[in-house]
RNA sequence: GCUGGAGUAGCCAAGCCUGGUCAAAGGCGACAGACUCAAGAUCUGUUCGUGUAGGCGUUCGCCGGUUCGAAUCCGGUCUCCAGCACCA
């Protein structure tokens, strides 16, 4: 037997080639097309990702078992910038990165090679394919492998947005996007592909706030609309020189840095000179959506980078205000040099606004002495907005105070008060990034506003509800999302589905400068690969596959003839595709992972309800969970990620699907762990070990009452198999396979059971149940015993159901031999000697009557007492008919009566007679059975009159 | 906060929809024994408490309810996890 697995596997993968079981062709049988949401290309893959890839070989490979054409295609995402920041970080020499990529076997040259992001998404289709799923034994079609930056794909996708716009789902509007001042569109990520600082910033949608100041206007920029009802004063910088800025017909203030952003983002925006801010101190202005009259108040926190540089003043919820309002009311120098009056300093009194958990009227004030912040300026004071924002946002109530909005939650009152005060011009929105971003070239990055902008309108009422009702119809696992999946697709709205700049993709065909971006692309695509083929093989090219190609094959529109004059394609072959087309899809399955959850699988199954007919949409989604690690041990970002073919080195590849599989159910995470996939690895050496030595026991015994317990117990197995893979319950296969019929054949060995034929036909069944998930063991064990062609290309027959007679047999004799056991431990007696007494023959009348009453579902004491005592036979047994008609009717109707159908069709006496050995064996100790109804037995505490069916008296000497 | 999910014996993990056969599958670990020159090997038994006859008692986050009967159904409560968007 094989120890080292890798020969085997390699042996067995190219069996299946040969056999040609990886090519996918239509013909009579049933289809079924699975696939899993392809990786996106960044970099190596670990071990955690082959979980669900496996999940989708293993369920492709059952349905081929159960008479199903299995079409399981796979391809690659390389759209987005991941591979363009992969790429960088190999050209610019990073080390973490160059030492992550040797550790996984990159070899120099490629290193040299890959610094193309091209290349190197080549690079790692290769490494996908070769290293991962063909080592891993997949039955993919590899003919059909498609990756997401193919010039054929690329026809295909611009092909889906021409639909979406004949569906009118593509729409324009306003967008902000952060970009260079210089080279335009950047990506703001934290692996700071186009920029050189501030990865991590984030865009911030501001509202600014127009406060009237006779003939000008003071804009704030504030992320909480929802407190201008606590607003008091207003906050300039004394030392800083704003810019008057002429929009429209009004004239702003705002910071110098502002104006300039300002400008990206708004139309006729021109600077017209600038003030001090010191000028401004002492002004009175008019605050939005209270129309109070405020002061404006110097305070040195007015940062002109960040906003407009300008700040109203909500003390009792603003850390920021709260404690400067206090400086400026405490300090008499201030006052005195900006010739604040009396007056002004006393309007700005705090007002309450929001009720908070865990704070008091104000929530500004109880943060400050919670975290003892004294003065302004204290960099704790930064913490405390956040924290006091968070908490506000979360918990947050408005306050009568605040008017009509009185009462509603922050979350809601935000988003009503913003829209109040824009629709009364009081206000406008802003978008500013977090932090400071430069780009590559060193110049700022801002947010531009892109008038243009393309985005999907999956808000779209007649598709959400087209996309709704079809999930109705399909299998979605686990259920949980089944029913969530319907919130998920409501609360879809426009999606922008193209950008601008360093990204990889294919180009909008409505306008070129646009790519369309990583989430769109890959929402239709699991149809391309009964197409892909053809343009893998150069059957096609990308010039023929135009719009009207695509709309043949896959919409069926248009005369064969005609494309055929268009697109220079043979009308054999066209109809050769759309024949594809329509056998293969609809798609029967489509794996990902749980973060696909609200992206992926929503706009996946929202893009088919726009493009295809009804009969051509997706019938099932399964989504599974991870493998995680500890610390992030397994996380490539971290390092110290065990490669995935170093760990089919190490455990061999059926180890690691089995570990897979069973370890938990697929919609739970579970954590790597080497010492568990290592009992896995034993378990199977186990298992070969087990099916060798049956497959060599070839004496012919004559049937006995423990083959038929073997066959009958694989039956069943093969039928729980069947059932749970109805809901793809991948671990439940498992657990029958390697664990209980396991269990049940080291049982057979143990009782004795050698009869050649049992052996075959539940060797059969027991191997050809681990083809799926661990085939390559399957197939060498299938080998050995000589059965027919291939174990992955066997066809599971109709299965027979069990036999309950017999598995209660066991069951009965595996009782009886616990009840001895544990009699003898409680007694702590020497025993020598054991007799078993089986029910006297009278009960067991009594209980098929009870029975035959119970499955009419008319049992009940006085009718079956009645029924008794009628019968002359049994009533000869006096009272003792009564008593054991109340235990019978008290049982029979509370609990489950499975085992007492099952006891009918068995002699009990025979049956352990024939044990008699087996038990005397199990025990240590000579075992005798009588029935009670023998005559003249060795009863001495007259034991056997406690007998009853199924539960046999036993006494011990 | 919103949406969804989870809390089961030393650990992992089934069961819950369809209440009773549930002291609760299976695995791991631990303990004991068998076989061995040896083995991360294999096999057997035990693994909540208790008990000199197969029993009894307590247990499935916590509190309460429905029921003859609840790990399972209902209400409440606590704790934990995931997602919350242009990021693949």
């Amino acid at each position: 037997m094989v120890r080292g697995y890798g020969e085997m596997e390699d042996k067995w993968q190219k069996e299946w080639a040969a056999k040609g079981l990886d090519k996918a062709e239509p013909d009579g049988r049933p289809k079924f097309m699975i696939v899993f949401a392809y990786p996106g290309v960044s970099g190596y893959l670990h071990v955690g990702h082959m979980r669900g890839y496996t999940y989708a070989d293993a369920i492709g490979r059952y349905k081929r078992m159960t008479g199903h054409n299995v079409l399981f295609p796979v391809g690659t995402h390389a759209t987005g910038n991941g591979a363009v920041t992969l790429a960088h970080r190999i050209a610019k020499n990073d080390t973490g990165m160059i030492e992550y990529l040797k550790r996984n076997g990159c070899s120099d040259s490629k290193l040299d090679e890959i610094k193309d992001p091209l290349a190197l998404v080549n690079f790692f289709n290769e490494v996908y394919v070769n290293d991962y799923w063909k080592r891993f034994g997949f039955l993919s079609d590899w003919r059909r492998f498609t990756c997401t930056l193919y010039p054929d794909y690329a026809k295909f996708m611009q092909w889906q947005f021409m639909k979406l716009n004949d569906a009118s789902l593509l729409i324009q509007k306003p967008y902000f996007m952060p970009a260079c001042t210089e080279c335009g569109p950047v990506a703001v990520d934290p692996s700071e592909t186009d920029i050189s600082k501030g990865g991590n910033a984030e865009t911030q949608e501001y509202t600014l706030l127009k406060f009237r100041c006779n003939d000008v206007f003071l804009i704030a920029a504030t992320l909480r609309p929802e407190t201008v009802y606590g607003q008091v004063n207003f906050w300039v910088n004394p030392d800083v020189e704003y810019a008057k800025v002429r929009k429209g017909n009004e004239t702003w203030i705002v910071s110098q840095a502002a104006a300039k952003k300002l400008s990206y983002q708004k139309d006729d925006c021109k600077i017209i000179g600038t003030i001090k801010g010191k000028d401004m101190v002492g002004w009175m202005c008019e605050a939005p959506m209270i129309h109070r009259t405020v002061p404006v108040f110097p305070a040195a926190f007015c940062d002109p980078a960040v906003g407009t540089g300008l700040v109203t003043s909500v003390p009792s919820d603003a850390p920021d205000d709260w404690i400067s309002l206090q400086e400026v009311k405490d300090d008499p120098n201030i006052t005195k040099r900006y010739n604040l009056t009396k007056d002004q300093i006393d309007s700005a009194v705090p007002i309450s606004i929001i009720s908070m958990e865990g704070y008091g009227n104000f929530p500004a004030k109880d943060i400050i002495e919670r975290m003892n912040i004294e003065r302004s300026g204290d960099e704790k004071l930064i913490d405390a907005k956040k924290q006091v924002y968070k908490d506000g946002y979360h918990t947050g109530k408005m306050k009568d105070t605040c008017g009509k909005f009185a009462g509603l939650r922050v979350e809601d009152a935000k988003e009503k008060m913003k829209q109040e005060m824009i629709d009364s011009g009081e206000a406008e929105t802003f978008h500013d990034l977090s932090e400071e971003v430069v780009c590559r070239c060193g110049c700022p990055v801002m947010i531009k506003r892109v008038d243009d902008q393309w985005f999907i309108n999956y808000a779209d009422e007649e598709l959400t509800k087209r996309t709704s009702d079809h999930c109705k119809t399909m299998q979605i696992e686990p259920p949980e999302y089944k029913n969530n999946i319907h919130g998920v697709l409501n609360w879809f709205r426009e999606r922008a589905c193209v950008r601008q700049g360093n990204w990889l993709g294919t180009k909008f065909p409505y306008d070129e400068k646009w790519t369309i971006e990583a989430i769109s692309d890959s929402t239709l695509y699991p149809i391309y690969y009964t197409i892909s083929m053809y343009a893998n093989s150069k059957q096609i090219s990308p010039e023929q596959m135009n719009e009207s190609f695509f709309d043949h094959v896959i919409l069926g529109k248009g005369k064969v003839d005609e494309i055929s004059k268009k697109t220079k394609i043979s009308k054999e072959l066209l109809q050769k595709i759309r024949e594809e087309v329509q056998y293969w899809y609809p798609l029967d399955l489509n794996l990902g992972g749980k973060d696909h959850m609200t992206v992926h699988f929503p706009t996946f199954l929202f893009n088919h309800a726009a493009i295809l007919p009804d009969d051509r949409l997706p019938k099932g989604i399964m989504v599974n969970w991870y493998i995680t690690g500890k610390k992030s041990k397994i996380s490539k970002s971290k390092g110290g990620a065990q490669p995935i073919p170093g760990a089919a080195e190490k455990f061999g590849v059926d180890a690691l699907r089995l570990y897979y599989a069973h370890v938990a159910s697929p919609f739970a995470d579970v954590e790597w762990d080497e010492d568990i996939v290592m009992t896995y690895r034993q378990r199977l050496d186990r298992i070969i070990t087990m099916a060798g030595e049956l497959n060599s026991l070839t004496d012919a015994e004559k049937v006995s009452d423990i083959d038929k317990w073997l066959l009958s117990r694989c039956a069943t197995h093969m039928s729980e198999i069947h059932k749970a893979m109805k809901s793809y319950d991948l671990r439940q296969m498992a657990s029958e396979s390697y664990f209980e019929m396991f269990n049940d054949m080291k049982w057979y060995v143990r009782r004795g059971g050698a009869d050649y034929d049992t052996i075959r036909d539940s060797l059969k069944m027991w191997i050809s149940s681990m083809s799926p998930i661990t085939p390559h063991i399957a197939e060498e064990l299938w080998n050995i015993c000589n059965f027919d062609g291939l174990a992955a290309e066997y066809v599971f027959p109709e299965t027979e159901k069990g036999d309950a007679g017999a598995e209660f047999g066991e069951t009965l004799i595996r009782d009886v031999i616990s009840d001895i056991s544990q009699i003898i431990k409680v007694t702590k007696m020497d025993a020598k000697r054991v007799i078993i007494y089986t029910s006297q023959e009278w009960k067991k009348k009594v209980m098929s009557m009870a029975l035959e009453m119970a499955s009419s579902g008319k049992l009940d004491i006085p009718s079956l007492t009645k029924a008794c005592m009628s019968d002359a036979s049994l009533r000869e047994h006096g009272k003792a008919v009564p008593e054991l008609v109340k235990k019978f009717v008290t049982d029979m109707t509370r609990t489950s009566n499975d085992g007492r159908f099952a006891l009918q069709k068995l002699n009990e006496t025979e049956h352990l007679a024939a044990a008699a050995q087996f038990i005397t064996s199990e025990i240590g100790i000579k075992a005798e059975v009588f029935s009670a109804d023998d005559k003249g037995i060795y009863d001495p505490q007259n034991k056997s009159k406690m007998a009853i069916p199924g539960r046999p008296a036993i006494y011990i000497e």
